[in-house]
DNA sequence: TTCGGCGTAA
DNA sequence: TATAATTACGCCGAAG
C-alpha cells in the first residue's frame, strides 16, 4: 500500500481553534475550546486520510533565521492570549495520547519543517496532505503534495491541488511565493510591494510570470503608478520573496520513518477527554472498548444452574455474587446468585437461594470464606429478609476503591479489565441503562452473573498482591471490611420519622412561601419563576436595574452573597433570600425526606457511599443525612422530626472537637499546636493570641472571627484569596494573616512545605492509616491544575487521617456495644460525629463509653476530645 | 436525560 | 504566568 504523510501546521491549526470556538471551559475553569477544536480536527483528519504517516509541526522559539534577514518580521503580533496558551500543554497531552509525533526546530519555524519533510515524502513518491490555516503553505502544492486550508470553523476546509489552484488563483503553486512578495502579509509584517494586492499581484503574474521577470520588465508594465511603485520598492519584493519562501532543506533530526502512524492509546485519550469533559467525543472511544469487551464475552464459561446447593458444592474460599440490580438496594428484589470456587460454577434463581437451608447455613458460617463485590449490598439486600451472611473474607470493590480513590469506575467489567480479565461485561451494557434498564432473560443474566463471580473470583489474588504493596492491607482487611458490616447494619437500623411534624412543619412553610411570593412579585412588579435564576436576574439586574455584583458563564448571579450585597438597595432583596431558605427547607428537607421514608418501617434507611470520596470519608445518599441543617435555627428544627425508634428512648450524639486541627498538630508535629491541645485551649482563641500577638484576655470576638477563619483556611490548603473572600477583606490583609500564622506555627509551615514535595516525588500522599490519594496533577504545567493538587495535598492528609479516626471508632464502638450487651443502637456518621438510639437507662454507659472509644481510637500526640449530649430527639441532642 | 446554579452539611 | 478554599448530595429550571 502506498504510503499517506499528513502533516499538520500545529500553531497555525490551534490558532484557529481558539478564534473560532467560543471561550468554553470545562468545570474545573480551564479553557478548553483550542484544544476542542484541535481534537475534532484531528479526529476528523485521522478518520477521512487515514494516514500511515502523521507528523504535527510547531513553531519553535521567537527567533527564526527569517528574523535575521528581516527584524521586523512578525512585528507587530499581538500576543499569545493567555487563555490560548494555558491550553498548549492539553494540546500535547492531546498528541501523546494518539501517539502522533510532534516536532518543532529551533530557528526555523513549523512551515519549514512541513516543507522539507513533504518533500522527502514527495521524494518517495508518496502522498502528502498538509493541514493548516496558513495561505503561505500553498507553494507546496504538487502532483503529490495537497494542501487543506481551513475555511471557516475548523473542520471546514478547501483543498488545493495543482488543477485547484490553477482555478482558484490562475497560478501554479511556485507562483504563490510571487505573489506573497508582491502583496506581502500584514499577520507576518511582511513588507510586500505597496498598494500591490492580490489581483494586481496575479494580473502581473499571468502575464510575466515570476517576480524576477516583472522587476526586469518593468517597462512593459502598463499602468505608471504600480511601475513606478514597483521600481521602488525593488528590493523590499525581493527581500519579501526570500521571507516567503519556505526552506525544503532544512536540517530537520526526524525521519520519514519516525513519523509513522500506528493507533491511538485508548487508555490515555478516554481520560484525557474525561478530563477535559468532551463528551461527545468520549463517546466514540468509549464505545470501541465496549465492543472489544463484546467480543470476549463470547468465550465459553461454563456453569451449572442448580435449584439447591449441597456441601460439597460449597467447599473452599467461594466467590459469591449476590445480584441486586436496583440501585437503591433496601428492599430490593434479589436477582439471582452466583457462585464460583474450586468445586465449580453455579447458578441459582433468588428465589431457589432462599429457600435453600444449606445455602443459607453456609452463609450464616463465618468460617466458609466469601469474596464479594459490595458485600454491603448483599448484606442489606439479604438483611431485609432476615438472611444474614457472615465470612466475608474479600471484597473487590472496597479493595478496588482503596487501591485509588481517584477512579471513579468501580464496576467489576472495569476493574477486571484493568487487569487484564476480559470475559466480562459491564452490568450497564447487560441491564442498560436509564428508563430502559431492565433484566435479560434468565439464561443471560446467569451468564452474567458467572463471569462476574469468575472475575472477582480471579481478582482477589491480584488485589491483594497490590493491596500489599502498598501497605494497606491493614486499611482493607482492619478498617474497612470490619466498618462495611457496621455500615450495613446502621443503614438496616435505620433512623425513625416523625411524619406528622415534618408534615405540619410543611404546611406552615408552604402558607409562609406563598405569601412571601406574592409580595416578591407586587415588588418586582411582574409575575415570574422565583425559583428561576434565570428569570430571577432579569427581574433584579434588567428591570429593576439593580447593580450587576457578579456573572456566571449563563447570565447573572443570584446567589446569596450577592444578594446579601445588595439587601439595601431594594426591599424585594430581603424577601428572596428569605424565600430561598424556606423554599430550600421545603423541598429539600420536608418534601425530601416524607419522600424517602420507608413506608414499613417508618424509619428513614440512608445508604452511605464507602467507595467514593477522594480522602476516604463517607458520603450519604437516599436521603443524603450528612447535612441536615443545623446553623440557621428555622432548618435546625428539621432535626425535630429525626426521633428514636422506641418509647422512652433518646438520641444520643457525640462529636469529636476540632478533631481536624488535632490531626494537623500531629501530623505537622507543630509544638506550639501541640501545646495548645494539651493545655485544652480554645484553639481560635490561641490562634488570635498568637497571630496577633496579644494576651489572652485581649482577643475581641472579631479577631477570634478571624483567626477561626485563618484555621479553616489552614486545613484547606489555604490561599490569601480564599480567606480574603471568606472574611470579606482584602487580599493583602489575608495575605498577612496567613504570614502570621506560618510564622506562629513554623511546624505547620513546614508540613505545608514538606508534603507538596512529597507528593511530587511520589505522586501521591497518604492519610494515618495509609490510605492513599494519587495527585498527579502536581506536576501539571497549568497553574489551575497544580495549585489544586497542592491544596489537596495539603487537605487529604488532615481530612482523610480524621476520617480513618472515625471510621476506627465506629469499629469499636460496634464491638463495644455488643461486648456490654446495650441496646443502643449506632444510627448515622456525619464525619466528625456520631448519632445513636438508647435506651434511657444506658445514658450513663454511654456517656462513659462513647467519649472513652472515640478517643482512643486512635493514639496521636494531642489528645482527642469528644462532646456528647442526648434529648428526645435530634435536634434536642445539642 | 443532562447540565448549571444554588444551597445544605462537616 | 492568572487564579483562587476541602469534601460531599439534592433540588430546580432550562436546555437537550
Amino acid at each position: 500500500m502506498k504510503n499517506k504523510l499528513v502533516l499538520i501546521d500545529g500553531n497555525s491549526i490551534l490558532y484557529r481553534a481558539f478564534f473560532a470556538l467560543p471561550l468554553l471551559s470545562n468545570s474545573k475553569g480551564i479553557y478548553t475550546n483550542a484544544v476542542y477544536g484541535f481534537a475534532q480536527m484531528l479526529l476528523k483528519v485521522l478518520d477521512e486520510e487515514k494516514p500511515t504517516h502523521l507528523l504535527v509541526a510547531f513553531d519553535a522559539s521567537k527567533k527564526t533565521f527569517r528574523h535575521e534577514k528581516y527584524e521586523e518580521y512578525k512585528g507587530g503580533r499581538q500576543k499569545t492570549p493567555p487563555e490560548l496558551s494555558e491550553q498548549i500543554p492539553f494540546v500535547h497531552d492531546l498528541l501523546d495520547a494518539f501517539r502522533i509525533s510532534k516536532y518543532e526546530l529551533e530557528n526555523y519555524e513549523a512551515d519549514d519543517v512541513i516543507g522539507t519533510l513533504s518533500k522527502q515524502a514527495e521524494d518517495e513518491n508518496w502522498e502528502v496532505k498538509v493541514i493548516t490555516g496558513d495561505k503561505d503553505l500553498l507553494q507546496l502544492v504538487s502532483d503529490r503534495v495537497s494542501v487543506a486550508l481551513t475555511r471557516k470553523g475548523i473542520t471546514d476546509v478547501d483543498t488545493y491541488d495543482p488543477v485547484a489552484l490553477r482555478e482558484r488563483y490562475g497560478i501554479d503553486a511556485s507562483q504563490i511565493i510571487d505573489m506573497k512578495s508582491l502583496m506581502g502579509d500584514p499577520s507576518d509584517n511582511i513588507p510586500g510591494v505597496p498598494g500591490v494586492g492580490e489581483k494586481t499581484a496575479l494580473k502581473l503574474l499571468k502575464q510575466f510570470g515570476s517576480l524576477e521577470t516583472i522587476l526586469n520588465s518593468i517597462d512593459e508594465i502598463s499602468g505608471k503608478k504600480i511601475k513606478e511603485t514597483l521600481e521602488n520598492n525593488h528590493d523590499l519584493a525581493l527581500l519579501s520573496k526570500e521571507l516567503v519562501t519556505i526552506d525544503r532543506n532544512s536540517p530537520i533530526e526526524v525521519s520519514l520513518n519516525d513519523v509513522s502512524y500506528g493507533n491511538y492509546d485508548q487508555e490515555s485519550v478516554v481520560r484525557l477527554f474525561t478530563d477535559l469533559e468532551f463528551k461527545s467525543l468520549l463517546d466514540r472511544f468509549e464505545h470501541e472498548e465496549s465492543e472489544e469487551a463484546e467480543s470476549d464475552s463470547k468465550i465459553d464459561i461454563s456453569f451449572e444452574t442448580v435449584t439447591e446447593l449441597s456441601s460439597n458444592m460449597l467447599k473452599g474460599e467461594t466467590a459469591l455474587i449476590v445480584e441486586v440490580m436496583e440501585e437503591n438496594y433496601h428492599q430490593a428484589e434479589i436477582q439471582g446468585i452466583a457462585i464460583v470456587n474450586e468445586t465449580g460454577k453455579y447458578f441459582m434463581t433468588a428465589e431457589d437461594a432462599c429457600k435453600s437451608a444449606e445455602f443459607k447455613q453456609w452463609l450464616n458460617d463465618e468460617t466458609k470464606k466469601k469474596i464479594t463485590f459490595d458485600k454491603k449490598r448483599a448484606e442489606v439486600a439479604l438483611g431485609w429478609q432476615n438472611i444474614e451472611i457472615k465470612g466475608f473474607s474479600f471484597d473487590v470493590l472496597i479493595a478496588s476503591y482503596l487501591l485509588n480513590t481517584t477512579e471513579s469506575r468501580h464496576d467489576i467489567a472495569e476493574i477486571a479489565n484493568r487487569e487484564n480479565i476480559t470475559y466480562v461485561q459491564s452490568d450497564e451494557s447487560v441491564y442498560g441503562k436509564g428508563a430502559k434498564r431492565k433484566m435479560p432473560e434468565r439464561e443471560a443474566l446467569a451468564n452474567h452473573l458467572i463471569r462476574k463471580a469468575q472475575a472477582v473470583y480471579e481478582l482477589k489474588d491480584i488485589l491483594t498482591d497490590k493491596l500489599e504493596k502498598n501497605e494497606q492491607y491493614s486499611l482493607f482487611d482492619q478498617l474497612e471490611m470490619p466498618l462495611s458490616n457496621v455500615l450495613a447494619q446502621m443503614e438496616l437500623q435505620g433512623i425513625k420519622v416523625d411524619i406528622d411534624r415534618l408534615k405540619n412543619m410543611g404546611k406552615e412553610l408552604d402558607e409562609r412561601l406563598k405569601t412571601i411570593e406574592q409580595e416578591v412579585y407586587e415588588e418586582a412588579g411582574v409575575k415570574f419563576n422565583l425559583n428561576s435564576p434565570k428569570q430571577l436576574g432579569e427581574v433584579l439586574f434588567d428591570k429593576l436595574n439593580l447593580p450587576v455584583i457578579k456573572k456566571t458563564k449563563t447570565g447573572y448571579s443570584t446567589s446569596a452573597d450577592v444578594l446579601e450585597k445588595l439587601q439595601n438597595q431594594h426591599e424585594i432583596i430581603p424577601k428572596i433570600l428569605l424565600y430561598r431558605q424556606l423554599g430550600k427547607l421545603y423541598s429539600t428537607y420536608i418534601e425530601g425526606l416524607l419522600k424517602v421514608v420507608n413506608n414499613n418501617t417508618g424509619k428513614i434507611h440512608t445508604r452511605f457511599n464507602q467507595v467514593l470520596t477522594q480522602t476516604g470519608r463517607l458520603s450519604s445518599i437516599d436521603p443524603n443525612l450528612q447535612n441536615i441543617p443545623i446553623r440557621l435555627e428555622e432548618g435546625r428544627k428539621i432535626r425535630q422530626a429525626f426521633i428514636p425508634s422506641k418509647k422512652g428512648w433518646v438520641i444520643f450524639a457525640a462529636d469529636y472537637s476540632q478533631i481536624e486541627l488535632r490531626v494537623l498538630a500531629h501530623i505537622a508535629q507543630d509544638e506550639k499546636l501541640i501545646q495548645a491541645f494539651k493545655e485544652d485551649m480554645d484553639i481560635h482563641t490561641k490562634t488570635a493570641m498568637d497571630v496577633f500577638h496579644v494576651a489572652k484576655e485581649e482577643v475581641t470576638p472579631l479577631m477570634r472571627r478571624h483567626a477561626k477563619a485563618v484555621n479553616f483556611g489552614i486545613v484547606y490548603g489555604i490561599s490569601d484569596y480564599g480567606l480574603s473572600q471568606s472574611l470579606s477583606i482584602t487580599r493583602k490583609e489575608a495575605g498577612e494573616f496567613i504570614d502570621r500564622y506560618l510564622k506562629s506555627f513554623p511546624g505547620v509551615k513546614r508540613y505545608m512545605d514538606e508534603i507538596v514535595q512529597k507528593a511530587k516525588s511520589d505522586g501521591f500522599v497518604t492519610t494515618l492509616l495509609h490510605r492513599r490519594r494519587y495527585l498527579p496533577e502536581i506536576k501539571s504545567r497549568n497553574y489551575n491544575l497544580r495549585s489544586f493538587a497542592e491544596r489537596t495535598a495539603m487537605n487529604t492528609p488532615i481530612q482523610g487521617s480524621a476520617a480513618d479516626i472515625i471510621k476506627k471508632a465506629m469499629i469499636e464502638m460496634n464491638n463495644r456495644l455488643q461486648s456490654e450487651k446495650l441496646e443502643t443502637n449506632m444510627l448515622l456518621q456525619v464525619h466528625d460525629e456520631l448519632i445513636f438510639e438508647a435506651p434511657e437507662h444506658e445514658i450513663d454507659k454511654l456517656k462513659q463509653i462513647v467519649p472513652e472509644v472515640m478517643e482512643q481510637a486512635v493514639e496521636l500526640d494531642v489528645p482527642l476530645k469528644v462532646d456528647y449530649s442526648y434529648g428526645a430527639t435530634w435536634y434536642d441532642a445539642k
